[in-house]
DNA sequence: ATTATAAATGAACGTTAGTTCATAGTTTGG
DNA sequence: CCAAACTATGAACTAACGTTCATTTATAAT
């Protein structure tokens, strides 16, 4: 009886004023998403949440795990752009390129603390080439670390006794905090985001730093 | 038809035996959630895993959510034990304290990965008391590596510089990396369980000993 | 043996999930 | 100004969910 459909350009401005449906769709979701986690969400949640009805949402996306795929494709494309870049910007020196990497991987994570954590935490929730296409991905940004830090090892700058395998599992545990710091991070917090930032780049060349007591063998 | 309801304590040994039910369906429950996650798994799916049928569920738990409980709780209670002890066993030296208790921590998540990821990154689906009671678990158990790595500081074995703040981020990323580490570990790896407890501590005394770059203000 | 308790069954219940679809209104391009 | 392409609606569908229950069988206690 009174379906309104609405411009697809929106009315850029005034009291009215609508994004594109689709950005609001997305939106919503990864706001759902990283609160009630991927499973937990309905479709119903997300439409309510940006004034659609169900089915409106199967013209812009044509199924829920398609959802998460744009949102976890487009963080992950631009964390790498993030960690890309603050690596060049590192120079040919092993610690600034991994301050740097570590400390722009974890700033991402708490600016964009929802969309990063979605792309991270939820991707078990997509199947066949999705789900390859995200863990490849992952892998790629592993081994963008991996590889500072044994070019690092080999210009003994870093500690001379971590193998590779515990190169990947140091990279991985990095990963990981920064990872998880997006669930813990409270915008307002004493802490700015830049400053937790900085503590876990220290932690992080801390960890691999030349001196200091040996790594464990095996 | 058949109901064939089988014995509480068990035919101990033999081609039958079977253990209590209850252990039967907290196992299966375990190992699903491990996999699929809570939500994602189903009363049916647990039933089926260990021979029953959904209503027997019932007669052991009294909805899906307890069942999430016993095994968090479970866990949560063998983690502290376990770190504990550890803690004693490091004597007054905080920097064996602090070791020894993330060794114990890393270990325990590596030999135990389904139930101490269940009760460390499922406990969001618990609710009410239950879920206030994991919390209070959680913090307990930061709260004692916080202590620790405060007593080094004043003490003077660790970096005089880390701020309170700055300790309980640490503390939180050297547990979130010990969690994570329950999910990427496979048993059969090159690395025993034991040498990536190992490099975990190492790691941990790293980032926390005096010496070296002094930390990031703010 | 008899009884009381515990445990398993299989069918059912009420909900709610993701998704589809005929319909109707809106926007765009010629 | 008309037609084609979009987009939103609201109702519906199928499937699966957690849970309940009357019933039946096994075990334990007296």
């Amino acid at each position: 009886m009174k379906p309104k459909p609405q411009s697809r350009r929106g009315d850029a401005f005034g009291p009215n004023s609508r994004t594109d449906a689709r950005d609001r769709i997305l939106e919503a979701a990864v706001n759902l998403f990283f609160e009630h986690g991927f499973v937990s969400t309905t479709i119903r949640q997300i439409t309510t949440a940006c004034g659609l009805t169900p089915g409106a949402l199967y013209n812009h996306f044509k199924s829920k795990e398609e959802l998460l795929l744009a949102i976890a494709l487009d963080a992950q494309t631009r964390v790498w752009d993030c960690v890309s870049s603050a690596r060049e910007a590192g120079g040919a020196d092993p610690a600034a390129q991994l301050s740097n990497m570590v400390r722009a991987f974890v700033l991402f994570h708490l600016t964009h603390q929802r969309a990063a954590l979605t792309a991270s935490s939820e991707y078990r929730w997509l199947s066949g080439n999705d789900r390859k296409r995200n863990i490849a991905n992952r892998r790629r940004l592993r081994s963008a670390f991996a590889e500072v830090v044994q070019s690092g090892v080999n210009a003994g700058v870093f500690e001379s006794g971590l193998s590779p395998s515990q190169i990947n599992i140091v990279v991985m545990s990095l990963l990981n905090m920064g990872i998880r710091a997006a669930r813990w991070y409270e915008p307002g917090a004493a802490q700015s985001a830049e400053a937790v930032a900085d503590l876990h780049a220290w932690m992080a060349v801390r960890i691999v730093s030349a001196g200091g007591a040996p790594p464990p063998t095996g």
